[in-house]
Formats: C-alpha cells, structure tokens, sequence
DNA sequence: CCTTACCTTTACGCAAACGTAAACTTGGTA
DNA sequence: TACCAAGTTTACGTTTGCGTAAAGGTAAGG
C-alpha cells in the first residue's frame, strides 16, 4: 500500500502513481495535466499529495478525453464547477459556452446510436 | 452549380469543393482522408470526381471524428464495411473488434449521459 | 488565345498530447 | 548508514491532423 498511513477514513490521499495505476495512465500524463493547469496538488516537500477532490478532477478530465476534447476546452468545462459560488456575473457567458457544449454532445450521442445500430448490422451479417 | 451536366439521377458526381463545402471542411482535409487510404475517389483525368458512395464513406469519416476516433481508427472501421461479401473467414476476429468498438462507443454514451445531467444542473445552478 | 476559377502535387510548418532519456532528490527499509 | 524504489525537474523527440505556401495544370467563357 502507499500513501496510506494513519488518517481521517474518507480523507484519502493518492500519490501520483496511485492514480496512474488507478485510471491506467502514465504520472506523465498526470503531470502533464498540471502543466496544462487542469489539476494543482497538494505538495509535501516536493512530492504531489492527490486528495479525492483531485481524483474526482482527474476523472473528469479523462472522461473529456473519451469524448474528443482538447485538454483546453476540458480545463475551461472543469473550470465551470469551480466557480466561487458567487461569480455570476458572467452567467450568461456561461450559459452559452454550455449551450454549445450540450449541442455538441447531443450529436455525438446522435452519432454513437448511428454507429452502435450500423455495427449491430453489420454483426448480424457475419452469421 | 458544378459537377452536373447531363447524367442519370441517382448516380450524382461530386467535385472535392463540393463535399467541402457541404461539410464545412476544407479541400485539404479531404485529400489527407485520400493520402491517409480512407477515401479513394475516381479520377478523370487527374480531378477527383466523388460519387454517392464516396460522399458516405465521408460522412462516415467525420462522424467518427466527432466521436474521438483517429484517422486510423476510422480506416479499420470504415474497412470493416467494405467486405468482399464473401471474405467472412476473419469473421471470428471481426466480431471481437465489432465488440471491442461498441464497448467503447457505450462508455462514451454513458459519459455525455453524465455531462449532458451536469450541464443541466450547472445551468440551473446559475438562475 | 487569354483570363478566371478551380484543380493538382510537393513539401515544409505547427500545435497538441504526451513519450522518453537524463540527472537528481527523497523517504522508507535492510 | 547505505541503498533502492519511486518521486522530481528539464528538455528534447514523436505522432497526428491538418494549414499553408509554392508552382503549376485544366476547363469553360469571352
């Protein structure tokens, strides 16, 4: 085990390899992230300290991934979630850059059901 | 109007900028697909003359694109439509992949899932 | 024949998303 | 205390997916 000594249950911490193990990616994948400002640790000493938090940004990112976006677009879509709970200011902004992500995913989701059906024919082809 | 004269219906030709610009791409894009084995249009002469047919394969293309797929990702798929009708021998290794690809496209469904709910509840979050 | 609009190939450029090697630090274990 | 696995930074390399000239061929109209 590691990273795991003696602390609150439910306040896990993860070293940057855990997580790596975890999601089945690189550490320079995950530090790669944070050059990109998609996830900041902790640090003790020198060494990255991944809270649940992080692990839940680090899942966010890597299901952005699955669906095609670029790192940036991803950091600006996690970014949403991070609002002070009191900037509202520029709502409107906001609502129309999630108006287009919306449309965006709605055809991909148009997308996969072409492709999962034309797959499905193309099965039963094989017989 | 380009690319139409005097030819039976149903059997429409198509110019590289006509494809172009009905998907919003550019020419470049297209003859990349052709360099890249994804696409292969006739030729008269030394212009590419598209026809219905190559106009799916496109279309087929720029879905998977939207869908996060690698040019060579989309070659293996687009290829697996294109069997010789009889060539059913690989059919055991075609299903695997059939099967690998709808693994994939449904984690990918269950994720817009997740970010379309998200994206609503951010949205009322800013009321 | 000349212009104009569109097509062609060739080839170098570039940003994104890491891979990979080098060279060093750190923390737990023998 | 000496060691070793795992962490760190720095920096250059690689692949993918086109962009973007450069330099010219082609077809139709005037």
């Amino acid at each position: 085990m590691s990273g795991q000594t003696a602390q609150s249950i439910s306040e896990k911490e993860y070293t940057i390899s855990d997580l790596a193990k975890e999601f089945g990616i690189t550490s320079r994948s995950i530090r790669h992230y944070e050059d990109e400002k998609l996830i900041c640790p902790e640090r003790r000493g020198v060494h990255r300290i991944y809270s649940a938090r992080d692990r839940v940004r680090l899942q966010l990112i890597l299901r952005g991934k699955r669906l095609g976006f670029s790192l940036a677009q991803i950091r600006e879509i996690i970014d949403l979630y991070d609002l002070p709970e009191g900037k509202q200011k520029q709502a409107k902004l906001l609502i129309e850059l999630i108006q287009k992500r919306r449309d965006a995913l709605l055809q991909q989701r148009k997308d996969i059901e072409h492709m999962l059906k034309e797959l499905e024919m193309l099965e039963q082809k094989l017989d």
